[in-house]
DNA sequence: TTGTACGCGTTATCAC
DNA sequence: GTGATAACGCGTACAA
């Protein structure tokens, strides 16, 4: 009779009642901490009592609350992962990345996208910190005007929650642990295959001013042509191209007048695109009318007509190093910060002409 | 000895004591309650002891401890987001389209990458009902022999946590919202397509057998042939093209055989990429040798030789539409469960040859 | 309007 | 090996 009360009670509740360690004591007549222990793998409990605790928590349904768990031990299993503009396809791959480190130690990642607006980095960095994560990855965000959140950051180090910048980093923040492209010898090789193959009027298209990445971009590509003895011409340089059709219209312009490059680089995949849709648009031929030398390798550059040469970055290996970084800050294994710099790829495809 | 463990404690908590309510409530010498009312918006506490609360919690870098708030209220603001395999591009689009739903509300959203793998998927679960995630978005796994995690799924709609399929769907799970596209209309359009420009020897290539949406577009094949009066080809119907070697591989040996397909249907932008790699490397000139029907629509698509004609998704609505859902589910808004289905668009670009 | 007291579910620190 | 007890930080009846 007993039994089927409880077994009717136990019925009637499941849809509200969430079981916790205590009624697992109850259950077997035990202490809470006992089951405690026996759940979180710790020592001092019977290998049998363990067993009967286990199966207990099975037959219950029991599923650990972490909010209660956080608010003793302050550890969430979770890191944030900030994103500047998450329709990147850059983040495909680099998500792989870190979900390959974080699953296996038990660590889920919060997608912060922020679509290059410091307002909502701002307060999605807040937000992290509230939620409690162990951890930040970003890719931060800078104005044109060189603000920034470097404040909150820090706030966040100062917390003990260590931060790894991806792909962007913020000057002066020693204390940030980072995993960046070289972009200049990024660049570098880009200028010198052109150079290799007898171009010397290169024009080059910079996403937008400001962001990190595109400025080393730039100063790589000026640093570059001074190095190799390969005049600049600053109106080949296209500045701010952050959609189709401030890209399109200033590539155009530069295309039509009559001293125009016989090269361009691209400095993004968005960028290869509107780059040979725009080329193409004007009727010029690739690579015949005009070389391209692309950046960030999507599969489809081998597939466009004619397969785009491309400097391509190790994108799932950022991903991978900057989680492996930040786990072991956040184990406190580490004691220097790590500021670790990758190398590009070229990939020689066919949209680079041989001239002479 | 007592005494020393206390000041240990202290020292190691000095750096890192974060400011609680409590804090600024002795900051201030009123009680706790006023502060927690003040900094929720709450009311019932003057304007002026509240402005006296918001300043001090300004000044003293206070930040709210979510996981306490949440062992409280069951509340974490947080949903989770279970996507079948990452590296598809359709998430880039799809993960902005619900990040534009969640974030104005001041969710956050955990993003678990299964793999499609169901054991990753049975863990990932497990994790989001921990982690006392309010919802979950989810395009569930299937195994080829039909096994699921329905049952994880009902636990997780049990426990009032409301589940949302997205893309795919699991049978007969009444219960459970979706957002899904007509597959089979989709792809009636694309061989309506193919009919109307004189195409009567259709093959399709279809991904990993099993999921919901490759055997939908597979019974949309078959059924709108059957519709149209177009002979079915059985050996025409590539199953299975996980993988770039198994997709070549079988679309070769179908292309090479004498009687042959004049037009291939693919099923996502992975195999678009592969077909039209294949084919090209086969020698055959796309329209006049072979039409191609896309699936999926990658921005590239227009920029390869020929222009790929495809079926497109509105992957980004699909998004908003999914995310909305929940969080009128989880606000407890809304009685039935839906089951949106949306349709998909035919892009005629160039890859369709208009046969007499 | 403000303060008091308790509990959310868990772990840690003691005793025994 | 096991149990009692006290936090963790916050919200919220209830009392004042």
């Amino acid at each position: 009779m007993k039994i089927n009360a409880n077994v009717c009670e136990r019925l009637r509740f499941s849809l509200i009642k969430k079981t916790t360690i205590k009624d697992i004591a109850n259950e077997l007549n035990i202490s809470p901490s006992s089951v405690s222990r026996a759940l979180s793998d710790e020592p001092g409990v019977s290998p049998s009592l363990r067993k009967e605790i286990v199966d207990a928590a099975e037959r219950l349904n029991y599923i650990p609350n972490s909010s209660a768990k956080s608010l003793k031990t302050r550890k969430t299993q979770t890191v944030g992962l900030i994103v500047s503009d998450i329709r990147n396809p850059f983040f495909l791959d680099f998500m792989s990345g870190i979900e390959t480190v974080l699953f296996p130690r038990g660590y889920k990642f919060i997608v912060c996208d922020i679509g290059e607006d410091l307002e909502k980095e701002r307060i999605y960095i807040k937000w992290l910190l509230e939620h409690g994560v162990e951890g930040i990855l970003s890719s931060p965000c800078r104005g044109e005007d060189g603000r920034n959140n470097s404040q909150l950051y820090k706030e966040a180090v100062r917390r003990n929650i260590p931060v790894v910048f991806y792909d962007r980093i913020l000057e002066g923040m020693e204390r940030i642990s980072s995993v960046t492209l070289d972009n200049r010898q990024a660049i570098l090789q880009g200028v010198l295959h052109l150079k290799e193959n007898g171009h010397r009027k290169l024009g080059i298209v910079l996403h937008k001013k400001g962001i990190y990445t595109i400025e080393e971009r730039r100063m790589g590509f000026v640093e570059a042509c001074k190095m190799l003895d390969i005049e600049i011409n600053t109106g080949w340089i296209i500045e701010n191209a952050v959609d189709v059709e401030r890209a399109s219209l200033s590539l155009e312009s530069v295309l039509r007048s009559d001293r125009r490059p016989d090269a361009i680089i691209s400095t993004n995949q968005f960028l290869n695109e509107v780059i040979v849709a725009t080329v193409r648009g004007m009727g010029l031929k690739i690579p015949d009318d005009l070389s391209i030398v692309g950046f960030d390798d999507h599969s489809m550059n081998e597939l466009i007509d004619p397969p785009l040469t491309t400097i391509r970055q190790p994108v799932k290996d950022i991903g991978k190093i900057a989680a492996t970084i930040l786990l072991s800050e956040i184990d406190g294994t580490r004691g220097d910060k790590s500021k670790v710099v990758l190398k590009a790829e070229l990939l020689q495809r066919e949209s680079v002409s041989k001239i002479i």
